[in-house]
RNA sequence: GGCUCCGUGGUCAAGCGGUUAAGACAUCGCCCUUUCACGGCGGUAACACGGGUUCGAUUCCCGUCGGAGUCACCA
């Protein structure tokens, strides 16, 4: 049988990384059995539409490169793939189902739902409903429905008895059918629940295995339940645990970081995203941690993931996005770091070595900025920057080295970063003097920086003769 | 609260009856080094607890505790 898999998320306007990363299972079983992804929008709920939500979920998925088969803007066998698009198709089933004696006709108001629920709650009962119009006789449903009184169907569940689905990781689960809720199928809009919706949509679409957030977990048996009154064969379940953001608290908007836009905004690389959430709640084979799209689908197996739910650890994001970024060639990394270098770095310098310097030392693009803005001009700085224990240096000693390295740059005809090592390094030798007794003074001087991305020698040779030299100077000055 | 699920270092996690209980991030130390990084080497750190089963339990069973999910005309 083909494998055929879902993503079928409801158009809330941003993608939660959770449900990208269910997305990401799903898609990975399908292509890796060499089956199909569908993509099917759960939109049954009219009052959460959001305006343009549908393309933030295209285009989030078509960002990371997870392409579907089938789905609302490709077309496909099965269509149409936006439930919205299929409501008299459930109506249909729907009706069918009570024929077939698995649901019923219920014409409780919402009013009498909410005494019930009260009353029991205050005498410490489970809210269910009480199957009021489980009895209701085929004449009386008739003149209701004739009647025009509202109605919606509602899943008729066995009185007694156990129900038992199984799940791929969590094996069998039994409940008995007391504790289950007959459920409302259809709304008095017409429009399906999701309970019924899922259901009619895999069956007809063909899924042979769905991938959902363990949320579904409890109410799965009632979806075996509906399967068995259809007499449809169940597809294969794989539940799937959260992804938190501490240890009892589910990641969520508020967060900041929960969406894949938000990560992206944050300067996360897609790649990276993507290879971390993977590893969040399922693990490769070998030891291997780094894996794009394709081969996190060449890897992936089931019994790889994880039951129990994961903290979503932004540092170890920054870790794995800092690897990507220095996997990448310099060319590569200069073209995404120029935007960012160019928020605090207007002047004409040179982007490509400036990128080179910020390579090895970018985990999230964000960080670029501060990095670069003592290039245009240089910050006012205190002395005590000249003063360091390990290059024993202090304001007074890098007087002496700055008087000394200044005729020895101005000397230097051919600026270039030989020249200005050797111009250097030969003063050094001359001196007799450790290394860090010239340079720390020298890229204090011309950066104003404690920390600064490349040492005297690099910024030097970007920020050229003139003004290093202007900034020796003006530093020199500040010395006394 | 009822029902269901889960429980290996701070975090992600490997492990599927016998292991010195992997690896990664984080953390600490050392090396490299003109700062910071990068890179290299090394250290600290875990089987929630209590009963069984077994020659032997991290691994199987039960209980306790802890956590999660769910109990909507939301998905």
């Amino acid at each position: 049988m083909e494998v055929r898999t879902r993503f079928a998320p409801s158009p809330t306007g941003y993608l939660h990384v959770g449900g990208l990363r269910t997305a990401l299972f799903t898609y990975a079983i399908a292509k890796k059995a060499g089956g199909k992804f569908i993509l099917r929008i759960e939109d049954t709920d009219q009052e959460r539409y959001v305006e343009g939500a549908n393309e933030v979920i295209y285009r989030t998925l078509r960002a990371v490169g997870m392409d579907w088969d089938e789905g609302p803007d490709v077309g496909g066998d099965y269509g149409p793939y936006i439930q919205t698009e299929r409501r008299e198709i459930y109506k249909e089933y729907a009706k069918k189902l009570v024929e077939l004696g698995g649901a019923y006709y219920c014409f409780c108001d919402k009013e009498r739902l909410q005494e019930l629920k009260a009353v029991q709650e205050a005498s410490g009962v489970n809210p269910m409903y009480d199957r009021h119009c489980r009895s209701l006789s085929p004449e009386e449903v008739k003149e209701k429905l004739e009647a025009g009184v509202p109605y919606v169907i509602r899943q008729k569940i066995p009185l007694e008895g156990t129900t038992t689905f199984h799940d791929v990781l969590y094996g069998d689960i039994t409940v008995e059918n007391s504790t289950l809720d007959d459920q409302i199928l259809l709304k008095t809009d017409g429009l399906p629940t999701y309970n019924f919706a899922n259901v009619i949509d895999d069956h007809l679409m063909k899924i042979s295995h769905v991938v959902r957030g363990n949320e579904y977990l409890a109410s799965a048996p009632k979806y075996t339940l509906l399967y068995k009154a259809f007499g449809w064969e169940e597809p294969m379940y794989i539940h799937v645990e959260h992804i938190m953001r501490d240890k009892q608290h589910k990641l969520s908007k508020r967060d900041g970081d929960a969406s894949y836009e938000d990560l992206i905004n944050k300067g996360y690389l897609s790649d990276a995203i993507v290879n971390y959430i993977a590893l969040l709640g399922w693990s490769p084979k070998g030891e291997r941690e780094i894996f794009t799209l394709p081969e996190i689908v060449e890897e992936f197996d089931i019994s790889g993931i994880s039951k129990s739910p994961a903290i979503f650890d932004p540092l170890k994001l920054r870790a794995m996005n800092g690897e990507y970024i220095r996997a990448m060639t310099p060319e590569e990394f200069a073209k995404i770091a120029e935007p960012y270098i160019r928020k605090t770095c207007k002047g004409d310098f040179d982007i490509l070595k400036i990128a080179s310097l910020l390579q090895p030392r970018t985990e999230v693009l964000t960080e670029i900025p501060e990095q670069v803005d003592f290039f245009d001009e240089m910050p006012d700085y205190s002395l005590e920057l000249y003063s360091n224990k390990k290059m024993k240096t202090s304001p007074e000693t890098a007087k002496i080295a700055l008087e000394r390295a200044l005729p020895a740059l101005e000397n230097i005809t051919d600026w270039n970063f030989e020249s200005l090592h050797d111009a250097l390094f030969n003063l050094i030798a001359e001196m007799e003097v450790k290394n860090g007794y010239i340079l720390w003074p020298v890229r204090v001087a011309i950066s104003g920086k404690q920390f600064t991305p490349g040492g005297a020698l690099e910024i030097a040779e970007i920020i050229g003769r003139d003004e290093t030299l202007k900034r020796m100077k003006k530093s020199l000055d500040m010395l006394g």
